[in-house]
DNA sequence: GATTAATAATGATTTATATCATGACCATTT
DNA sequence: AAATGGTCATGATATAAATCATTATTAATC
């Protein structure tokens, strides 16, 4: 981790960033915000954050992808979250927990914008847009949450993997060859991690998907032949 | 369903509900509050609001229990919450869904405090504190979510039972012969939907428990014997 | 470019889970 | 008190999932 040049949010393309949504409306506050961030790039692969540390910061990313993960027993951990550009990070640090309760890792190149956590709160207090427009956005992520908690219950190995591919989808998108961005960064055991398989299972389902003919899979490439077929697996 | 007289919030005891605690600093909001409340009495067992209903309000239990659960495929539920008196329900409706993606039963008899979706979001407006305070609950709520999924996908069917039971007890507490309140209400089925289980699973397990001096049943009735070597299995 | 380490693919085996069938128990109704 | 329906308990069986061992492939290092 180092410093890096800082860019203004004024200047920042994230525009689904909550800072640059809801905080820069007058000169003042654009200018206190600034004075307050810290940006620091993380190469990749690096760990941001990790469970137990001491929550300080809220984070936003500026640039580059990161998964945010949870430890649990015998190594198998779960992978909560797969985000990119603009998304807040450490945020369930706003609550009374002290510690943070998930790891994050940065899978690519990163850039993410920290501010301290009572500045943070200072803000929240004097910005009732941002507050408003956060809690919204955590009602959502509760949504989200609670759906995956009733697929994963409820899913088989098959429907699983299909739900990671699609996770990995949504949060990274395809390129213009159908291809999962990113996935040649994710290895089989994160894919499980996202669903609580093990890469074993992982691996014979990606078989069967292309033997389907579903996808393609060119070592830790994945392209998307089909991807209703995908879908329908898991019944969207 | 049917109207019944109104307690009026600063009557009411329930202390950790939002209103009573963020939003009866004066008189006048005050008055503003109880006359847009709709307070609504539901028996045992009855349906609260279902999943795809249009989301109209927001809703705190003023007393009684009540399921919030999810369907799923092939009838297979998943429970996503067991609440009681002064919680919120239906608040995943302030996200930008348009429709309820649970629904809430009541175990027992309920009184539910009810407001309009367009009146409770001015109060939000007008209220700083009752936003910034319910963005740190769901900000908590989310930790809590984070933690189940990641139990869930690594748990096995005795932890996963042991995690219902702890749930049960987290929600309603024990009665003072150690048994679990309120688990003649609750089936084996919805003993099972709490955790991604079928209830044919959950009745081995109880009885494996039961074998090994942890609890002890009594038609529906569970008694807790050793709580200890419960929360053990789940490794707190 | 050869060597090593790491990850992935595949098949065989073991273990765990889900399903099914049956009988017991309890609550309700008449 | 007998009859009915519902939930629960239990064991047997079938199915799915997890683990293990081996080989193949890819990435990293020298």
């Amino acid at each position: 981790m180092r410093f890096n040049n800082k860019i203004n949010c004024t200047d920042c393309e994230n525009s689904n960033c909550f800072i640059k949504k809801h905080c820069l409306d007058n000169i003042k506050q654009s200018v206190t915000i600034h004075e307050n961030k810290f940006v620091n790039r993380y190469s990749k692969n690096q760990l941001i954050f990790m469970e137990g540390n001491f929550v300080d910061s809220i984070n936003f990313i500026q640039s580059g992808r990161v998964k945010v993960f949870k430890k649990g027993a015998f190594g198998k951990d779960q992978i909560i979250r797969l985000i990119s550009d603009g998304e807040i990070l450490g945020h369930r640090g706003l609550s009374d927990a002290e510690k943070f309760s998930i790891s994050a890792t940065s899978i690519t190149d990163s850039m993410i914008c920290s501010f301290d956590k009572a500045f943070f709160f200072k803000l929240l207090k004097t910005t009732p847009e941002l507050t408003f427009n956060l809690m919204l956005y955590f009602a959502n992520e509760l949504n989200h949450e609670e759906n995956k908690l009733r697929d994963l219950s409820i899913f088989n190995v098959r429907e699983k993997v299909a739900k990671a591919l699609l996770i990995m989808i949504n949060a990274y998108g395809l390129n213009k060859k159908n291809e999962i961005n990113h996935a040649h960064e994710l290895s089989r055991q994160d894919i499980a991690e996202l669903v609580g398989l093990n890469s074993n299972q992982v691996t014979k389902i990606l078989a069967d998907l292309k033997e389907d003919n579903i996808l393609e899979t060119d070592n830790k490439t994945i392209k998307i032949i089909n991807l209703n077929s995908l879908k329908e697996i898991v019944n969207i």
